[in-house]
DNA sequence: AGCAAAATCACCCGAAAGAATGACGAATTT
DNA sequence: AAATTCGTCATTCTTTCGGGTGATTTTGCT
């Protein structure tokens, strides 16, 4: 996990420091206007921006995902909380799942305990931040 | 809303404008390592370049809000309910907006109404579905 | 100024959700 | 074989939600 975030920031120092070698060169051997130049660096370096703004941005979804194991979720409270972010009601789930209003309450209550949330909604949200559903 | 899309490109569009008229006028004076100069002007331009994808791929889900009033949502009825996604309890909610109780129950019985929603769970899922939150 | 929509708050009541336990059999791991 | 995890179900009690209704105050627009 960690080990992409040291990955793109060092591929993005390794291209600046590049770039800023290329600049020197670029001094060196005068060819063309140094305005020119420098709006170049100045664009290429605005879409490299633009790229790890965007990457970073998704990878916040990624990450995450294999974490599921860590939190300890079972198979069987996944799919009860697939079904809470759904939107249906306990026994709606009981239904769906041939099993009693009891079980799914008891499922639902460890879903909270490993999600440490309070409310439905709450696990919900954190689901979604760990990407374990969505 | 519309009109905060333009004003951001502007700025970026001024902002670019201003930096390539700094690099003539420091090609002019030269008073500081080229290279440096250069280093920065990369420098800005990525820190610009990630703000800007990453306010990009954020107006992605803003996109599709004006169906809202279609819906006939009003402000404080979408503001309630992203705070229902967020997993608060209704207790949670007054208090953050400074109303009462039974005042963030009227607005989720009409978010209810217009979501045509049985529970709030359904509600945050219709919600992402029609793309008015996340 | 005047109307319509939005925002505010209240009260009642029933339904749903959640907390805290305990229990038991099946499957897995140690 | 013993321990652990998972899935199942139950009971009791408390809290939170949600429906229904009505009312007052802001606010926005014509």
């Amino acid at each position: 996990m960690a080990g992409k975030k040291i990955w793109i920031f060092g591929s993005l120092l390794g291209i600046l420091l590049l770039l800023l070698q290329a600049i020197e060169y670029r001094v060196l051997v005068r060819s063309l206007p140094i305005e020119v130049f420098g709006g170049l660096v100045a664009l290429i370096f605005l879409g490299l921006g633009i790229w790890a703004g965007v990457t970073w941005q998704q990878r916040k979804s990624l990450s995450g995902k294999r974490q599921n194991e860590k939190l300890g979720l079972s198979k069987r409270e996944i799919e009860v909380l697939e079904m809470l972010a759904k939107g249906y009601s306990n026994q709606q789930i009981a239904d769906k799942l041939f099993v009693s209003l009891n079980t799914i309450k008891t499922h639902i209550a460890k879903i909270y305990q490993k999600l440490n949330a309070k409310r439905r909604t709450q696990a919900i949200e954190r689901a979604r931040e760990l990407a374990i559903i969505e």
